[in-house]
DNA sequence: TGCAACCCTGCCGCCAGCGGCAAGGTCAAG
DNA sequence: CTTGACCTTGCCGCTGGCGGCAGGGTTGCA
């Protein structure tokens, strides 16, 4: 073994959170709520496969995009990539569609609070023109 | 003043809450926050005049739009309508001005994080998720 | 042999915006 | 005089996504 590179195949949690921007901790974390799975060392320790990096990526990137972890749940069929046998339920889809519109939602209220917000502001300054730094 | 009718220049909390959709647990958590001010009654309750149902729903509308409590506190100066009266001072312009911006980053934010999701429903129907790596 | 770098579990904290409850005071109507 | 609607302060709880620490164990390397 000495000497021996492993390049593949099992990763402990640190590298697992390099490798996907991430921290252990988090990781734990997705652990607890069921979305990643790990085997354990004869020490105890995590090990993952690589087929792990996938799956985290994948969830950070449905976590980026304003989905919680219970919405990735839905998904989790859908995580591992190399499933082209199993395309996103119905049920994800929905899920999906449905926090589509919250964000549009939000988006829509701020884009007009922040119009009336300029509006105010051009009006507060009218009268006189006070160069705001 | 015999036999003259103030229409109401007073509510209690529990009107004002109804006035303005809202409860008056979260009237006093706007107030402890330092959002609006009450006078107090000789028996100690909070009374209002009605010009905070104008303020309150303000606020609400902008934590409506995702400001946070501490946002509000900038635009304070604006929630009366008393801008003309009283127009900003220099340094409240400025820190509006800095949350304009804050929210445009914001506004930004969200909107990458719609049209992530977006994309990754349009790949979804394509058969998965994302192409990962 | 001793240290530094990992790893473990478990639990408390944080932010935001309240909800909810306890334990009491106040007031008008019946 | 009692009921019930309303008010007061104060404090704990909740959601979400972790951070951080305590108090351990395990490894690799000089």
């Amino acid at each position: 073994m000495i000497g021996v590179v492993r390049e593949v195949g099992w990763v402990r949690i640190g590298e697992l959170a390099r490798a996907t921007g991430t921290t252990a901790r988090a990781l734990r974390h997705y652990e607890q709520a069921g979305l990643i799975c790990s085997q354990r060392a004869p020490n105890g320790y995590r090990i993952y496969d690589e087929r792990a990096v996938v799956r985290v990526c994948n969830i950070r990137y449905l976590l980026a995009a304003g989905l919680t972890l219970d919405d990735v749940q839905v998904f989790l069929p859908c995580l591992d990539g190399d499933v082209a046998a199993a395309p996103p339920s119905d049920k994800g889809l929905r899920v999906a569609l449905e926090r589509l519109a919250v964000l549009n939602e939000r988006i829509a209220a701020q884009t007009e609070a922040r119009d009336r917000l300029e509006a105010a502001l051009r009006q507060a300054t009218g009268g006189r023109i006070r160069p705001v730094a």
